[in-house]
DNA sequence: CGAAGTTGTCTATGATAATAGACAACTTCT
DNA sequence: AGAAGTTGTCTATTATCATAGACAACTTCG
């Protein structure tokens, strides 16, 4: 506590600044990923020294909040999603469930040829027509992943169009009369972003990303649509149950 | 921030401590007038040192919340109410300007009979059928002030069970179409508690009580009702316009 | 009166809070 | 390459926070 300038509160000066920015990402001033103001305009702002913003930043660092960048700025550190693995997730659901507003967007629906390992996985022949669609994932308005999906043309006509219209793989499936599904067998593993995902998700070349392969099926276990997905790590966690 | 025990929160040990104390007294615990454990009986009780204690203690008595005597203890002293006396003061007003909750509570409501000087009072003839509404006052959970008031029963037909409804005199004359009032001379004596009031004032014998007796006029001068006030001397003060 | 318990005041010590200035190390942009 | 702006680190100073011990001054009760 400063107490030097103002009469003594008993709350320390850095800990009414790190409550003040706190309470800017809170309501939305600060987005997820955006630089905060430099030490010295937080300090003027305030009317404190450098070093006790660095010390308000320094708590919110420890907290995972914010996170200093050396000669660039200080960022929002988006915070991480946490997404439980179970036969029935739905993004829209563990998005909500954190209090985030879930988002879909399309970025490209093209026809394709299924390979020998795309047909195994769909359970169709090798060369069949299949539906191709690339598309992103948000929370907020933080890129989150960015998957393919791969369906059967010949069962599900336009999915590109339903896909652009709902936003929702499980709209759409709803819209073809398929009223339930389960997920598969799910492959994690890890990488590097490529440029063209680094763009899609806002992310620094050489980040590393978790990239999950899963097949969905309709409830009598006929394969529906098969996905290769890729998140930003530093933005999501996945939990495993146990037992 | 003692800070060398625990984790640097960034709030002060005495804070703590005070807002403690300060709950404590909010919340019933420490009723006004009652006794505060000892300073050292205080500070086990939080493991922090005596004079972190009496700092938190002397924060409260700055703000006027306890009283410390030496060599006997340290009391929860009733913070009087700031009451000033104008011609358009609303009890729920004032008590809500220091930050406090006003409560209104019906104890009594009889008939009456007008005698020569209510009559007087109220512009009525002696033995007009009156309605007396016996109400209490309340800041927070302390007691500030028991009333008495004189209503035309012609006038105000029921007026107890509306009084007993809004808790509130405004809300009465409001009730009967009265949009605005203004109060006329006040008189204003002192005196000692007698045992009824005493009780409800939750005020120890002998102890001193202001009374106040005013009427209040609608805009055309006519007179609308008559108060007889007794205020719990030690908690309210009244404050009057100079200039 | 005398003992016990209370608040008031003094000195002392170490840790934390806040300020101030200077410079290094790094990023970004021209 | 260079300038400007950013975070990181160092030294130094002053005020506040918290603890510790001792004793005075006072009240209450037996």
């Amino acid at each position: 506590m400063s107490m030097q300038d103002t009469a003594s509160s008993g709350v320390a000066l850095w800990r009414l600044v790190a409550d003040g920015i706190e309470r800017g990402i809170a309501d939305g001033r600060f987005a997820a990923g955006d630089k905060l103001p430099g030490e010295m305009e937080i300090a003027e702002t305030y009317r404190v020294n450098r070093h006790t913003v660095r010390r308000a930043l320094a708590a919110l660092a420890e907290r995972g909040l914010v996170r200093a960048e050396r000669g660039s700025g200080t960022y929002v550190e988006a915070q991480k999603l946490a997404y439980p693995l179970r036969s029935r997730t739905r993004f829209s659901e563990i998005v909500g469930a954190g209090g985030r507003e879930p988002h879909g967007r399309l970025i490209e629906a093209t026809d394709d040829i299924a390979t020998r390992e795309l047909a195994r996985e769909l359970g169709l022949k090798t060369g069949a027509p299949l539906m191709r669609i690339e598309a992103i994932r948000l929370a907020d308005r933080t890129p989150i992943c960015v998957s393919t999906t791969w369906l059967s043309a010949e069962r599900f006509p336009d999915a590109g169009a339903v896909f652009a219209a709902t936003r929702s793989m499980t709209k759409l499936l709803a819209h073809y009369g398929v009223r339930d599904y389960r997920r598969g067998a799910t492959r994690i593993t890890a990488g590097i972003v490529d440029a063209t995902d680094a763009s899609r998700l806002d992310l620094a070349l050489g980040r590393p990303i978790l990239v999950v392969d899963a097949t969905d099926h309709d409830l009598e276990g006929r394969p529906l649509l098969t996905k290769h997905s890729r998140f930003a790590a530093e933005r999501v966690e996945f939990l495993v149950e146990n037992g």
